[in-house]
DNA sequence: GTCTATAGCATGATAGAC
DNA sequence: GTCTATCATGCTATAGAC
């Protein structure tokens, strides 16, 4: 199942190495998205097509980034992606169809990339540090992807509420299940997992959610992870706090 | 300056001490609102405009947290107050101008807060738990308008977008400065004040974004700071890692 | 595969009665 | 102080030409 798994991951984390390790470059990624969909979209030209997808979702990223997916028009879009509105339909159905197609590929792009990178037989401490980075990463290659799912499913149907609420909560199930075996372990200090997956969950997220910020400061995503793994590991080392 | 100061804050630190110490009830809000921009209503009536105003700002959370403030269209929020269209203009010049009240009255709100909690005279370690824990306990006493200034300012005008940064990066000014003068006088751990004070930031943030999920699980205001203050605590303990 | 033109409807805002 | 009625605008979505 792992056998694409390359010498140096995860022992070697860096942003360069899992993006060979995921196997997917920013240029295939609408290629992967068209081929999950085909059947949805009624130009059949797979080159036109995918690259007609790369402009209506980039710029729908850019119009949600800046007013709100609600706010922004289907004229707007049209006009951002030189598109007219009849062009624009064949590729969506609705509004509605264009928010679904961004969630289900999402989430469909993510649970291909945890496969890849999940190895079940590492100790406590590695996997923590493996689940940890390839999230931040996985979120640093997915940027306007993540930023937009955390943004708008609030505002969209209860489906895709459903579907945020869930991701969030298997992200630190994964977390908080790490940190409960390492605690039985004795490797973890004994804390409340559950919580602290949760300021985990918090932290990590901040990456993409502020990256005007770090951008701003030159913060280089390997060095954000490696910051938070720091904060992570203080609070874990087993030593317990003498009040 | 700080005469108001009660004997036990922020020695004590809890969500009830902190509500004595700002001094402002729930029901009080409205009416320090009405009080402090009178001049842009036309209802001259005190006690019906804080009623009415209470019912319009409520309405509004309720609609833009579940779809959003441009989706929220006057007509739902007329029925939601049950008011009428024209009676909703009596109190908002327009959708715009509600925005603008939420912005400004929040801004105002906390400043003062922050005025009556601060103390200058304290050493790092308890200046930046009273940061924290204030912090914290504000976002939660005026949850709805941290989260609809959090997640609406990207969607609104340039000027709300500057005013929610600046708001942003004023906190975890404060919140770097503490530390830094704590590794200055040797009682914190030499690390990087400036990416730590975001992490923090991030961390308390989850309290108001992620409400849902820490009243699922049962998780109170207090025990949330604490939590928050352990994981800041030991990173920050001056024992250096001897890697 | 993409365009123009337009149907059909909901919106923000206002005027004027009470 | 609040209501009803109405206006102009701009929206999503589709039909049909090319």
């Amino acid at each position: 199942m792992t056998t694409s798994m390359t010498d140096n991951w995860p022992e070697t984390l860096s942003y360069d190495a899992f993006l060979k390790e995921i196997q997917v470059s920013k240029n295939a990624l609408y290629r992967s998205l068209y081929l999950q969909f085909v059947d949805e979209f009624s130009v059949k030209n797979q080159r036109i097509a995918v690259e007609k997808l790369a402009l209506i979702f980039k710029a729908t990223f850019r119009l949600a980034n800046t007013q709100g997916f609600q706010a922004m028009t289907l004229r707007q879009l049209a006009k951002e992606t030189g598109l007219s509105m009849g062009g624009l339909y064949a590729y969506i159905h609705s509004k509605d169809h264009l928010a679904d197609l961004i969630y289900a590929f999402l989430n469909f792009f993510c649970s291909e990339s945890f496969i890849k990178l999940e190895d079940l037989d590492q100790p406590p401490e590695q996997k923590l540090k493996t689940i940890i980075f390839s999230h931040i990463y996985l979120s640093e290659f997915m940027q306007p992807w993540f930023y937009f799912a955390y943004m708008e499913s609030k505002n969209l149907s209860r489906n895709h509420k459903k579907n945020a609420i869930e991701a969030e909560l298997i992200t630190e199930d994964k977390i908080s299940d790490v940190i409960s075996l390492g605690i039985k372990k004795a490797v973890f200090k004994n804390i409340d997992a559950t919580m602290f997956a949760a300021l985990i969950k918090a932290m990590m997220q901040d990456w993409y959610l502020k990256r005007w910020k770090y951008q701003r400061r030159k913060i280089s995503v390997d060095a954000f992870a490696q910051q938070v793994m720091e904060v992570v590991n203080d609070h874990l080392s087993a030593r317990e706090n003498i009040a």
